[in-house]
DNA sequence: CCTACCGATCGGTAGG
DNA sequence: CCTACCGATCGGTAGG
């Protein structure tokens, strides 16, 4: 596990890459591009990167650990479902408010990954999925939520809060705390069960 | 306005091309693949279709209008806000289990549009958001809704359904019915107003 | 960090 | 619908 030290310069160019995948997409987003935007020629990135893949490579996995890490600070609380998905929801509403532009390449552009790295990938994936299905599954064994079908609970919460990130960077005075009181409250009138409150 | 007539070749282009748009991305989409995919040379695709934006324009406008022709025949229907809303989710679940391809490329491509195509597009979206805003404002107005602000009240909503589409296709014998009920359930439960029922 | 450059691939056309 | 082909652009390297 490298990446001990990440220079200013190859930050700079990481946050400028993640800004013109999100807005462009990542096959669409030339070096050229990439260059231009930091103010390089094309030929000195590769003094700090290694490839564009390795640009892709380094923003899906970085916050797809902000993802897993969070999460596993989740359940190793000593909390009840339903306070961990409560923790489960603000962790993804920060993330969103925190970091737009690389959370929309992990989203969209996670698919241009290749071979090895794509399948690492959606393992990763799979088991925070995983994850948050046990916590689900936990919820519903002590009746706290309704008897869905985890899939379908956990698609649709996680899809529920896919919008926030795309929220503009001028409106990004949005009042976070609004925004998790409001999204929490849709989303837990719908999936706890009544029958408890 | 043309498209009289689409020949069954075209169409069969337009499909090839909406499952690899969804796959690989419109960008990473290679004329070459497209031509592949239906067993003709490249050149031979453009006695079909003018260019390869042509076909990303079909694809996203198509389904642009799926969406607002079901939410004009709604809007027009004589029913309560609640009965619209109802309507407008079995739309869009409907229109991602028949055109997952193509609600791909709606969804994740249309930002490839080029200036005029563009900025038709995202008036298209405005204004059909501007129609389900309105269902949700007389809701609101009737007590029917809780009275959230409108714009997250409308993104949770067509957010919480995104990933439907994304059902593998041997997965396909997914009932329907079952889909529109657990949503549906988990979405009314949240969105409407509690002292109501 | 730049100049100079390369092979590969791209969308698309001419002409039949 | 195909053969033959083209200019433009791509990601990336050599060498300093």
């Amino acid at each position: 596990m490298p990446k001990l030290k990440i220079s200013k310069r190859k930050r700079e160019i990481l946050n400028a890459a993640a800004v013109l995948f999100r807005y462009k997409g990542y096959a669409a987003t030339s070096m050229r591009d990439l260059a231009e935007k930091v103010g390089l020629e094309v030929s000195s990135l590769y003094s700090h990167i290694k490839s564009k893949e390795e640009i892709l490579i380094t923003l899906c996995f970085h916050c797809a650990n902000l993802y897993s890490d969070g999460l596993n600070q989740i359940t190793e609380m000593d909390t009840n479902a339903m306070q961990k998905i409560d923790a489960i929801i603000d962790l993804h509403i920060n993330i969103a408010i925190d970091h737009p532009s690389s959370i929309t390449v992990f989203n969209d552009e996670w698919k241009h990954l290749s071979s090895e790295d794509l399948s690492r990938f959606l393992k990763m994936r799979k088991s925070y999925e995983k994850g948050i299905k046990s916590v689900l599954q936990e919820g519903i064994n002590n009746s706290l939520l309704k008897d869905y079908p985890l899939d379908m609970l956990l698609n649709t919460m996680l899809s529920a809060m896919r919008w926030i990130h795309y929220i503009k960077n001028d409106i990004n005075q949005l009042d976070r705390i609004k925004t998790q009181e409001v999204v929490k409250t849709i989303l837990f009138a719908g999936i706890v069960n009544n029958k408890k409150r």
